[in-house]
DNA sequence: TTATTTGTTTAGAATTGTTCTAAACTGTTG
DNA sequence: CAACAGTTTAGAACAATTCTAAACAAATAA
């Protein structure tokens, strides 16, 4: 019984994740969908491939390394994630696709967004000529007083 | 001829490098000099550990791909360099280690600084409890118009 | 439905950027 | 110049990520 809801209530939640999922062109394969579970749960979060892959696990989901990393690719491309610039030694993603910054905490590595009305760059920089803006990162590191 | 006054110049310059070296408490060897001549030499420059290292071979200099890791970390933690945030799958050093933040052309990947004056952040964000700022990065990501 | 096609997943190999190791070497200090 | 402590190096090791090609599953055609 407690199974069965399990399982019907997954399909339920699914239903809208396939479709988000067909909406950028990609086939709603098991394993997309229970990443997707992860990541688009409402809450915003932010991941990295391997970080995501434990978790995927823990929750008893049975599912490659690979795919992950294949997944969480896919979905920036298709505009569902955005990667965020914090570590050069690692990938971060971040669901919440919206324009925004971050703050990182460097004694503990949490990385929090920053509401978008909280922050703002009056009178961009006068750009080399002939380009325009792609995009812009702000990252504030922050870490305890004293 | 040429050879010697090269080599007088290279000492002459190399003696205030070996004053900045010592003054973090490095000692001035042959490879850090060298390194040294090529990153501070006059203008701002950005570097990875494997572009420099292709430039001081192209220069002529005998040196491992390790010791240019090595100087590189070291320097930064000596804070005659600083590390910048633009690409999740390399480290880029910056000679200007003043605050200021970065155009990044995704077209050519080429990186430039947006002098101080020309950007700032005003009312910064409200930061969690407890914590203080430890420093701001503005990446803007650029292209060519049209 | 089943058959066919095309896209997806996977384990494991390969690649890439970076750090580590330990032996040879070189500044520095006495 | 001897002796120590720090440095360099080649190559091994490592970690994050991508690639490969074979098995598999979703979409589509029949």
């Amino acid at each position: 019984m407690d199974k069965l809801n399990t399982r019907i209530n997954q399909n339920d939640n699914y239903q809208s994740l396939t479709d988000k999922l067909r909406g950028v062109g990609l086939r709603a394969t098991r394993q997309r969908l229970d990443i997707g579970s992860l990541l688009f749960s409402g809450k915003d979060r932010h991941v990295t491939a391997e970080s995501l892959h434990d978790e995927a696990l823990a929750s008893g989901m049975k599912i490659s390394l690979a795919t992950i990393y294949n997944a969480l690719n896919q979905f920036t491309d298709a505009g569902l994630l955005r990667e965020v610039l914090i570590d050069p030694s690692r990938t971060y993603f971040d669901t919440n696709t919206s324009s925004h910054h971050h703050f990182f905490n460097i004694d503990n590595g949490q990385l929090t967004d920053i509401p978008n009305e909280e922050i703002n760059l009056p009178g961009l920089p006068n750009l080399p000529e002939g380009q325009i803006i792609d995009g812009v990162d702000i990252l504030i590191r922050i870490k305890p007083e004293v």
